[in-house]
DNA sequence: GCATGCATACCAACCAGTTGGTATGATATT
DNA sequence: AATATCATACCAACTGGTTGGTATGCATGC
Protein backbone atom coordinates (compact mmCIF):
# COMPACT_ATOMS: atom_id res chain seq x y z
CA UNK A 1 0.00 0.00 0.00
CA UNK A 2 1.71 3.16 -1.11
CA UNK A 3 3.41 1.40 -3.68
CA UNK A 4 1.36 1.49 -6.77
CA UNK A 5 3.15 -1.66 -8.08
CA UNK A 6 3.48 -3.95 -5.84
CA UNK A 7 5.03 -7.19 -7.89
CA UNK A 8 7.34 -4.67 -9.76
CA UNK A 9 8.98 -2.99 -6.67
CA UNK A 10 11.05 -6.08 -6.19
CA UNK A 11 11.39 -7.39 -8.92
CA UNK A 12 15.01 -8.57 -9.79
CA UNK A 13 15.24 -9.11 -6.09
CA UNK A 14 13.90 -12.68 -5.70
CA UNK A 15 17.64 -14.21 -6.06
CA UNK A 16 18.85 -12.23 -2.78
CA UNK A 17 15.96 -12.17 -1.22
CA UNK A 18 16.49 -16.00 -1.16
CA UNK A 19 19.93 -16.31 -0.30
CA UNK A 20 19.27 -13.78 2.43
CA UNK A 21 16.49 -16.38 3.64
CA UNK A 22 18.83 -19.43 3.01
CA UNK A 23 21.02 -17.90 5.02
CA UNK A 24 19.07 -17.49 8.22
CA UNK A 25 17.35 -20.68 7.52
CA UNK A 26 20.04 -23.06 6.85
CA UNK A 27 22.20 -21.82 9.95
CA UNK A 28 18.86 -22.40 11.95
CA UNK A 29 17.53 -25.52 10.76
CA UNK A 30 20.14 -27.26 8.96
CA UNK A 31 20.08 -27.86 4.98
CA UNK A 32 17.88 -30.75 4.78
CA UNK A 33 15.31 -29.89 7.38
CA UNK A 34 14.78 -26.35 4.99
CA UNK A 35 12.46 -27.24 2.66
CA UNK A 36 12.17 -25.02 -0.81
CA UNK A 37 8.55 -23.90 0.09
CA UNK A 38 9.71 -22.72 3.52
CA UNK A 39 12.96 -20.76 1.40
CA UNK A 40 10.19 -19.05 -0.36
CA UNK A 41 7.64 -17.79 2.09
CA UNK A 42 10.47 -16.61 4.52
CA UNK A 43 11.83 -14.83 0.88
CA UNK A 44 7.98 -13.53 0.07
CA UNK A 45 8.63 -15.19 -3.61
CA UNK A 46 6.77 -18.31 -4.86
CA UNK A 47 8.09 -21.64 -6.01
CA UNK A 48 8.27 -20.25 -9.91
CA UNK A 49 11.05 -17.69 -8.71
CA UNK A 50 12.85 -20.15 -6.93
CA UNK A 51 13.15 -22.64 -10.08
CA UNK A 52 13.76 -19.79 -11.93
CA UNK A 53 16.74 -18.70 -10.67
CA UNK A 54 18.02 -22.22 -9.39
CA UNK A 55 17.69 -25.24 -11.02
CA UNK A 56 17.34 -27.29 -7.79
CA UNK A 57 17.73 -27.25 -4.14
CA UNK A 58 21.58 -28.02 -4.57
CA UNK A 59 22.01 -25.37 -6.50
CA UNK A 60 20.58 -22.87 -3.87
CA UNK A 61 22.54 -24.72 -1.90
CA UNK A 62 25.99 -23.96 -3.33
CA UNK A 63 25.16 -20.30 -4.22
CA UNK A 64 24.23 -19.95 -0.71
CA UNK A 65 28.10 -21.04 0.37
CA UNK A 66 28.88 -18.40 -2.27
CA UNK A 67 26.94 -15.61 -0.67
CA UNK A 68 27.84 -16.54 2.70
CA UNK A 69 31.06 -16.18 1.59
CA UNK A 70 30.61 -12.90 0.02
CA UNK A 71 28.65 -11.41 2.87
CA UNK A 72 31.05 -12.19 5.73
CA UNK A 73 34.15 -11.91 3.61
CA UNK A 74 33.11 -8.36 3.27
CA UNK A 75 32.52 -7.78 7.17
CA UNK A 76 36.05 -9.30 8.10
CA UNK A 77 37.48 -7.23 5.34
CA UNK A 78 36.05 -4.12 6.82
CA UNK A 79 37.02 -4.83 10.35
CA UNK A 80 39.60 -1.70 11.67
CA UNK A 81 42.55 -4.83 13.57
CA UNK A 82 43.50 -4.70 8.98
CA UNK A 83 45.05 -1.38 9.95
CA UNK A 84 47.12 -2.58 12.44
CA UNK A 85 51.24 -2.56 11.80
CA UNK A 86 52.47 -5.91 13.37
CA UNK A 87 50.66 -8.77 11.92
CA UNK A 88 50.50 -10.98 14.91
CA UNK A 89 48.74 -7.56 15.74
CA UNK A 90 46.30 -8.32 13.50
CA UNK A 91 46.21 -12.12 14.15
CA UNK A 92 45.17 -11.51 17.50
CA UNK A 93 42.73 -8.64 16.68
CA UNK A 94 41.05 -11.30 14.23
CA UNK A 95 40.74 -13.39 17.27
CA UNK A 96 39.34 -10.72 19.20
CA UNK A 97 36.66 -9.96 16.86
CA UNK A 98 35.76 -13.53 16.49
CA UNK A 99 35.16 -13.89 20.18
CA UNK A 100 33.47 -10.87 20.64
CA UNK A 101 30.79 -11.96 17.33
CA UNK A 102 30.03 -14.87 20.32
CA UNK A 103 27.91 -13.09 22.67
CA UNK A 104 24.12 -12.52 21.48
CA UNK A 105 21.94 -15.63 20.38
CA UNK A 106 23.17 -18.88 18.63
CA UNK A 107 21.35 -18.24 15.28
CA UNK A 108 23.12 -14.68 14.88
CA UNK A 109 27.01 -15.90 15.25
CA UNK A 110 27.48 -19.61 14.18
CA UNK A 111 28.35 -20.69 11.25
CA UNK A 112 26.56 -21.79 7.71
CA UNK A 113 29.77 -23.50 6.24
CA UNK A 114 29.82 -26.08 9.51
CA UNK A 115 26.08 -26.86 9.11
CA UNK A 116 26.04 -27.35 5.72
CA UNK A 117 29.43 -29.53 5.35
CA UNK A 118 28.32 -31.67 8.31
CA UNK A 119 25.00 -32.43 6.42
CA UNK A 120 25.96 -33.06 2.39
CA UNK A 121 29.78 -34.28 2.37
CA UNK A 122 27.99 -37.74 1.39
CA UNK A 123 24.87 -36.52 0.10
CA UNK A 124 25.58 -33.35 -2.39
CA UNK A 125 29.44 -33.30 -3.23
CA UNK A 126 28.81 -30.40 -4.88
CA UNK A 127 27.78 -28.48 -2.05
CA UNK A 128 30.61 -29.90 0.55
CA UNK A 129 33.29 -28.34 -2.09
CA UNK A 130 31.66 -25.17 -1.79
CA UNK A 131 31.91 -25.28 1.69
CA UNK A 132 35.32 -25.86 1.30
CA UNK A 133 35.89 -22.75 -0.94
CA UNK A 134 34.29 -20.52 1.79
CA UNK A 135 36.06 -22.27 4.77
CA UNK A 136 39.31 -22.56 2.82
CA UNK A 137 39.21 -18.89 1.21
CA UNK A 138 38.71 -17.39 4.48
CA UNK A 139 41.41 -19.11 6.30
CA UNK A 140 43.59 -17.66 3.58
CA UNK A 141 43.43 -14.22 4.59
CA UNK A 142 44.13 -15.32 7.93
CA UNK A 143 47.00 -17.26 6.65
CA UNK A 144 49.12 -14.55 5.17
CA UNK A 145 48.75 -12.39 8.21
CA UNK A 146 49.98 -15.62 10.39
CA UNK A 147 52.87 -16.41 7.96
CA UNK A 148 53.89 -12.90 8.45
CA UNK A 149 54.22 -13.15 12.44
CA UNK A 150 55.85 -16.37 12.16
CA UNK A 151 58.30 -14.82 9.95
CA UNK A 152 59.21 -11.82 11.99
CA UNK A 153 59.24 -13.94 15.04
CA UNK A 154 61.12 -16.90 14.12
CA UNK A 155 58.35 -19.32 15.12
CA UNK A 156 58.44 -22.44 12.75
CA UNK A 157 57.54 -26.26 13.47
CA UNK A 158 54.02 -26.03 11.43
CA UNK A 159 52.55 -24.37 8.58
CA UNK A 160 50.88 -21.19 8.86
CA UNK A 161 48.42 -22.63 6.58
CA UNK A 162 47.30 -25.43 9.21
CA UNK A 163 47.56 -23.04 11.98
CA UNK A 164 44.98 -21.05 9.89
CA UNK A 165 42.65 -23.70 9.44
CA UNK A 166 43.00 -25.19 13.02
CA UNK A 167 41.36 -21.99 14.00
CA UNK A 168 38.68 -22.68 12.14
CA UNK A 169 38.13 -25.62 13.54
CA UNK A 170 38.07 -24.14 16.71
CA UNK A 171 35.60 -21.78 15.87
CA UNK A 172 33.66 -24.94 14.20
CA UNK A 173 33.58 -26.90 17.30
CA UNK A 174 32.83 -23.38 19.47
CA UNK A 175 30.05 -23.44 17.24
CA UNK A 176 29.00 -27.23 18.12
CA UNK A 177 29.45 -26.39 22.04
CA UNK A 178 27.72 -23.74 21.88
CA UNK A 179 24.50 -25.31 20.36
CA UNK A 180 24.48 -28.76 22.31
CA UNK A 181 24.58 -26.44 25.25
CA UNK A 182 22.08 -23.39 24.43
CA UNK A 183 24.48 -20.96 25.40
CA UNK A 184 27.55 -19.57 24.16
CA UNK A 185 29.89 -19.66 27.35
CA UNK A 186 31.36 -22.83 26.43
CA UNK A 187 32.50 -21.48 22.99
CA UNK A 188 33.89 -18.35 24.66
CA UNK A 189 36.27 -20.53 26.71
CA UNK A 190 37.57 -22.44 23.42
CA UNK A 191 38.30 -19.51 21.98
CA UNK A 192 40.24 -18.45 25.05
CA UNK A 193 42.16 -21.08 24.49
CA UNK A 194 42.68 -20.87 21.52
CA UNK A 195 43.63 -17.51 22.11
CA UNK A 196 46.28 -18.67 24.86
CA UNK A 197 47.77 -21.33 22.00
CA UNK A 198 48.78 -18.51 19.97
CA UNK A 199 50.39 -16.49 22.94
CA UNK A 200 52.07 -19.39 23.52
CA UNK A 201 53.31 -19.94 20.22
CA UNK A 202 54.13 -16.60 19.68
CA UNK A 203 55.98 -16.03 23.39
CA UNK A 204 53.83 -12.95 24.21
CA UNK A 205 51.76 -12.63 27.45
CA UNK A 206 48.16 -11.95 28.08
CA UNK A 207 48.71 -8.31 27.66
CA UNK A 208 48.83 -7.85 23.58
CA UNK A 209 44.83 -7.34 24.34
CA UNK A 210 45.65 -4.07 24.93
CA UNK A 211 46.30 -2.15 22.33
CA UNK A 212 43.04 -2.52 20.67
CA UNK A 213 42.79 0.68 18.85
CA UNK A 214 44.44 1.10 15.53
CA UNK B 1 17.79 -71.70 5.38
CA UNK B 2 19.63 -73.64 8.56
CA UNK B 3 17.87 -71.71 10.95
CA UNK B 4 14.25 -73.33 11.77
CA UNK B 5 12.46 -69.97 12.72
CA UNK B 6 13.51 -66.72 10.59
CA UNK B 7 11.29 -64.51 12.54
CA UNK B 8 11.96 -65.93 15.76
CA UNK B 9 15.91 -65.68 15.26
CA UNK B 10 15.81 -61.70 15.07
CA UNK B 11 12.91 -61.40 17.62
CA UNK B 12 13.75 -58.67 20.37
CA UNK B 13 16.53 -57.31 18.71
CA UNK B 14 14.32 -54.57 16.62
CA UNK B 15 15.37 -52.22 18.86
CA UNK B 16 19.59 -52.80 18.91
CA UNK B 17 18.84 -53.21 15.17
CA UNK B 18 17.35 -49.97 14.54
CA UNK B 19 19.84 -47.77 16.75
CA UNK B 20 23.08 -49.21 15.19
CA UNK B 21 21.58 -48.25 11.82
CA UNK B 22 20.69 -44.64 13.20
CA UNK B 23 24.14 -44.91 13.99
CA UNK B 24 25.93 -45.27 10.29
CA UNK B 25 22.84 -43.69 8.66
CA UNK B 26 22.75 -40.36 10.13
CA UNK B 27 26.58 -39.68 11.11
CA UNK B 28 26.82 -40.25 6.99
CA UNK B 29 23.55 -38.10 5.88
CA UNK B 30 22.51 -36.61 8.99
CA UNK B 31 19.35 -36.67 11.32
CA UNK B 32 16.67 -34.47 8.86
CA UNK B 33 17.73 -36.26 5.81
CA UNK B 34 17.46 -39.84 6.86
CA UNK B 35 14.20 -41.02 7.11
CA UNK B 36 12.32 -43.39 8.94
CA UNK B 37 11.40 -46.17 6.24
CA UNK B 38 15.64 -45.65 5.03
CA UNK B 39 16.18 -46.88 9.34
CA UNK B 40 13.85 -49.77 8.55
CA UNK B 41 15.30 -50.44 5.89
CA UNK B 42 18.60 -50.89 6.86
CA UNK B 43 18.12 -52.06 10.08
CA UNK B 44 16.17 -54.86 8.16
CA UNK B 45 12.44 -54.40 10.51
CA UNK B 46 9.33 -52.75 9.20
CA UNK B 47 7.76 -49.72 10.43
CA UNK B 48 5.52 -51.29 12.96
CA UNK B 49 8.89 -51.92 14.51
CA UNK B 50 10.11 -48.59 14.44
CA UNK B 51 7.03 -47.28 15.70
CA UNK B 52 6.76 -49.72 18.88
CA UNK B 53 9.86 -49.00 20.30
CA UNK B 54 10.03 -45.29 19.97
CA UNK B 55 6.92 -42.94 19.53
CA UNK B 56 8.08 -40.67 17.27
CA UNK B 57 11.67 -39.98 15.20
CA UNK B 58 12.40 -37.31 17.55
CA UNK B 59 12.71 -40.19 20.43
CA UNK B 60 14.80 -42.60 18.36
CA UNK B 61 17.62 -39.31 17.80
CA UNK B 62 17.82 -39.07 22.24
CA UNK B 63 18.38 -42.73 22.02
CA UNK B 64 20.88 -42.57 19.04
CA UNK B 65 22.23 -40.35 20.98
CA UNK B 66 22.54 -42.50 24.44
CA UNK B 67 23.33 -45.53 22.45
CA UNK B 68 26.24 -43.49 20.93
CA UNK B 69 27.56 -42.85 24.06
CA UNK B 70 27.59 -46.21 25.43
CA UNK B 71 29.42 -47.68 22.44
CA UNK B 72 31.74 -44.78 22.14
CA UNK B 73 32.05 -45.13 25.88
CA UNK B 74 32.86 -48.66 26.14
CA UNK B 75 35.49 -47.95 23.55
CA UNK B 76 37.54 -45.38 25.28
CA UNK B 77 37.04 -47.19 28.60
CA UNK B 78 38.79 -50.41 26.98
CA UNK B 79 41.79 -48.41 25.96
CA UNK B 80 45.33 -49.02 27.46
CA UNK B 81 46.21 -45.44 28.24
CA UNK B 82 43.63 -45.41 31.44
CA UNK B 83 46.98 -47.70 32.79
CA UNK B 84 49.61 -45.39 33.12
CA UNK B 85 50.38 -43.88 36.26
CA UNK B 86 50.70 -40.51 35.76
CA UNK B 87 47.66 -38.09 34.85
CA UNK B 88 49.85 -36.13 32.16
CA UNK B 89 50.40 -39.55 30.23
CA UNK B 90 47.06 -40.28 30.29
CA UNK B 91 46.01 -37.28 28.67
CA UNK B 92 48.62 -37.53 25.83
CA UNK B 93 47.66 -41.02 25.38
CA UNK B 94 43.70 -40.06 25.18
CA UNK B 95 44.87 -37.63 22.44
CA UNK B 96 47.07 -39.95 20.60
CA UNK B 97 44.23 -42.25 20.82
CA UNK B 98 41.73 -39.59 18.70
CA UNK B 99 44.78 -38.60 16.78
CA UNK B 100 44.89 -42.38 15.54
CA UNK B 101 41.00 -42.83 15.09
CA UNK B 102 41.28 -40.02 12.08
CA UNK B 103 42.53 -42.12 9.60
CA UNK B 104 40.37 -44.18 7.04
CA UNK B 105 37.19 -43.06 5.37
CA UNK B 106 35.23 -40.15 7.33
CA UNK B 107 31.84 -41.90 7.59
CA UNK B 108 33.80 -44.11 10.46
CA UNK B 109 35.66 -41.41 12.61
CA UNK B 110 33.39 -38.56 12.27
CA UNK B 111 31.10 -37.97 15.40
CA UNK B 112 27.13 -38.30 15.42
CA UNK B 113 26.75 -36.31 18.60
CA UNK B 114 27.84 -33.10 16.43
CA UNK B 115 25.72 -33.37 13.64
CA UNK B 116 23.05 -33.98 15.05
CA UNK B 117 23.40 -31.05 17.47
CA UNK B 118 23.90 -28.75 14.55
CA UNK B 119 21.00 -29.84 13.07
CA UNK B 120 18.89 -29.91 15.96
CA UNK B 121 19.52 -27.61 18.71
CA UNK B 122 16.21 -25.42 16.86
CA UNK B 123 14.04 -28.15 15.72
CA UNK B 124 14.52 -30.32 18.75
CA UNK B 125 15.77 -29.21 21.90
CA UNK B 126 14.95 -32.80 23.59
CA UNK B 127 17.76 -34.34 21.27
CA UNK B 128 20.23 -31.03 21.86
CA UNK B 129 20.57 -31.85 24.93
CA UNK B 130 20.85 -35.34 25.00
CA UNK B 131 23.77 -34.44 22.14
CA UNK B 132 24.76 -32.14 25.37
CA UNK B 133 24.52 -35.03 28.03
CA UNK B 134 27.00 -36.92 25.77
CA UNK B 135 29.54 -34.77 24.82
CA UNK B 136 29.82 -33.25 28.71
CA UNK B 137 29.41 -37.07 29.85
CA UNK B 138 32.92 -37.85 27.40
CA UNK B 139 34.55 -34.61 28.55
CA UNK B 140 34.10 -35.26 32.00
CA UNK B 141 35.88 -38.61 31.57
CA UNK B 142 39.08 -36.69 30.49
CA UNK B 143 38.78 -33.49 32.90
CA UNK B 144 39.82 -36.12 35.38
CA UNK B 145 42.78 -36.51 34.41
CA UNK B 146 43.54 -33.60 32.85
CA UNK B 147 42.68 -31.82 36.91
CA UNK B 148 44.87 -34.28 38.14
CA UNK B 149 48.08 -33.16 35.39
CA UNK B 150 47.26 -29.51 36.29
CA UNK B 151 47.80 -29.87 40.28
CA UNK B 152 50.20 -32.15 39.80
CA UNK B 153 52.59 -29.56 37.52
CA UNK B 154 51.53 -26.62 38.70
CA UNK B 155 49.14 -25.44 35.83
CA UNK B 156 46.53 -22.93 36.43
CA UNK B 157 45.16 -19.93 34.71
CA UNK B 158 42.09 -22.13 33.73
CA UNK B 159 39.66 -24.76 34.42
CA UNK B 160 40.06 -28.71 34.28
CA UNK B 161 36.72 -28.67 32.63
CA UNK B 162 36.80 -25.79 30.20
CA UNK B 163 40.48 -27.31 28.46
CA UNK B 164 38.16 -30.84 28.24
CA UNK B 165 35.40 -29.31 26.49
CA UNK B 166 38.17 -27.39 23.89
CA UNK B 167 39.70 -30.86 23.31
CA UNK B 168 36.00 -31.77 22.46
CA UNK B 169 35.58 -28.98 20.46
CA UNK B 170 38.68 -29.19 18.65
CA UNK B 171 37.88 -32.31 17.55
CA UNK B 172 34.38 -31.73 16.27
CA UNK B 173 35.81 -28.84 14.16
CA UNK B 174 38.32 -31.34 12.86
CA UNK B 175 35.69 -33.26 11.80
CA UNK B 176 33.94 -30.60 9.44
CA UNK B 177 37.20 -30.08 8.33
CA UNK B 178 37.77 -33.06 7.01
CA UNK B 179 34.17 -33.40 5.65
CA UNK B 180 34.30 -30.40 4.05
CA UNK B 181 37.29 -31.23 2.67
CA UNK B 182 36.85 -34.85 1.78
CA UNK B 183 39.79 -36.24 3.47
CA UNK B 184 41.34 -36.48 6.99
CA UNK B 185 44.79 -34.14 6.39
CA UNK B 186 43.06 -30.99 8.17
CA UNK B 187 41.40 -32.87 10.63
CA UNK B 188 44.78 -34.82 11.75
CA UNK B 189 46.90 -31.21 11.39
CA UNK B 190 44.35 -29.71 13.78
CA UNK B 191 44.65 -32.42 16.17
CA UNK B 192 48.67 -31.72 15.86
CA UNK B 193 47.85 -28.22 16.72
CA UNK B 194 45.71 -29.69 19.76
CA UNK B 195 48.77 -31.63 21.45
CA UNK B 196 50.92 -28.72 20.49
CA UNK B 197 48.75 -26.32 22.71
CA UNK B 198 48.82 -29.62 25.62
CA UNK B 199 52.43 -29.29 25.04
CA UNK B 200 53.03 -25.87 25.55
CA UNK B 201 50.85 -25.93 28.82
CA UNK B 202 51.81 -28.54 30.11
CA UNK B 203 55.96 -27.27 29.42
CA UNK B 204 56.81 -30.87 27.88
CA UNK B 205 58.44 -31.55 24.62
CA UNK B 206 57.38 -33.31 21.47
CA UNK B 207 59.18 -36.69 22.99
CA UNK B 208 56.62 -37.19 25.82
CA UNK B 209 54.72 -39.18 23.08
CA UNK B 210 57.50 -42.02 22.83
CA UNK B 211 56.41 -44.40 26.04
CA UNK B 212 53.26 -45.26 24.14
CA UNK B 213 53.32 -48.84 25.68
CA UNK B 214 51.77 -48.92 29.27
C1' DG C 1 8.31 -8.20 -30.23
C1' DC C 2 10.79 -10.86 -27.57
C1' DA C 3 13.67 -12.45 -23.83
C1' DT C 4 13.63 -12.05 -18.84
C1' DG C 5 11.41 -12.47 -14.30
C1' DC C 6 8.08 -14.19 -11.98
C1' DA C 7 3.19 -16.33 -10.57
C1' DT C 8 -0.33 -20.08 -10.61
C1' DA C 9 -1.47 -24.63 -10.80
C1' DC C 10 -0.15 -28.98 -10.61
C1' DC C 11 2.33 -33.71 -10.00
C1' DA C 12 4.50 -38.14 -8.51
C1' DA C 13 7.26 -39.56 -4.85
C1' DC C 14 8.05 -39.52 -0.30
C1' DC C 15 7.31 -38.23 4.54
C1' DA C 16 6.13 -39.38 9.62
C1' DG C 17 2.81 -41.63 11.80
C1' DT C 18 -1.65 -44.95 12.29
C1' DT C 19 -4.33 -48.91 11.69
C1' DG C 20 -5.78 -53.59 12.51
C1' DG C 21 -3.92 -57.67 13.03
C1' DT C 22 -0.61 -61.84 14.09
C1' DA C 23 3.16 -64.54 16.25
C1' DT C 24 5.34 -65.50 20.62
C1' DG C 25 6.48 -66.21 25.22
C1' DA C 26 5.47 -65.72 30.24
C1' DT C 27 2.22 -66.44 33.88
C1' DA C 28 -1.93 -68.01 36.02
C1' DT C 29 -5.44 -71.39 36.49
C1' DT C 30 -7.16 -75.82 36.40
C1' DA D 1 0.56 -81.29 32.49
C1' DA D 2 -2.63 -78.95 29.82
C1' DT D 3 -5.09 -74.84 28.98
C1' DA D 4 -6.62 -70.03 29.39
C1' DT D 5 -5.11 -65.22 29.69
C1' DC D 6 -2.47 -61.58 28.62
C1' DA D 7 1.35 -58.42 27.42
C1' DT D 8 5.09 -57.89 24.29
C1' DA D 9 7.13 -57.74 19.73
C1' DC D 10 6.36 -57.34 15.34
C1' DC D 11 4.22 -56.87 10.50
C1' DA D 12 1.71 -55.18 5.99
C1' DA D 13 -1.13 -51.83 4.34
C1' DC D 14 -2.70 -47.39 4.57
C1' DT D 15 -3.37 -42.02 5.41
C1' DG D 16 -3.09 -37.10 5.13
C1' DG D 17 0.16 -34.01 4.27
C1' DT D 18 4.75 -32.39 2.44
C1' DT D 19 8.55 -32.86 -0.65
C1' DG D 20 11.40 -31.20 -4.74
C1' DG D 21 10.34 -30.28 -9.20
C1' DT D 22 7.45 -29.05 -13.67
C1' DA D 23 4.27 -26.93 -17.17
C1' DT D 24 2.30 -23.00 -18.54
C1' DG D 25 0.82 -18.31 -18.65
C1' DC D 26 1.52 -13.39 -18.11
C1' DA D 27 3.61 -8.91 -17.14
C1' DT D 28 7.60 -6.03 -17.60
C1' DG D 29 11.58 -3.79 -19.76
C1' DC D 30 14.77 -3.47 -23.58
Amino acid sequence: MGNTNQTGAKRGKARKLLLDAALDLIRAKGYAATSVDELCATAGVTKGAFFHHFPTKEALGVAAACHWSEVTGAMFAAAPYHARQDPLARVFGYLDLRRDLIAGAIPEFTCLIGTMAQETHVSSPAIAAACDRSISGHAQTLEADIAAAMAARGVAGFSAASLALHTQAVLQGAFILAKAKGGPEAALDSVNHLRRYFELLFKVDGKERNHDRE
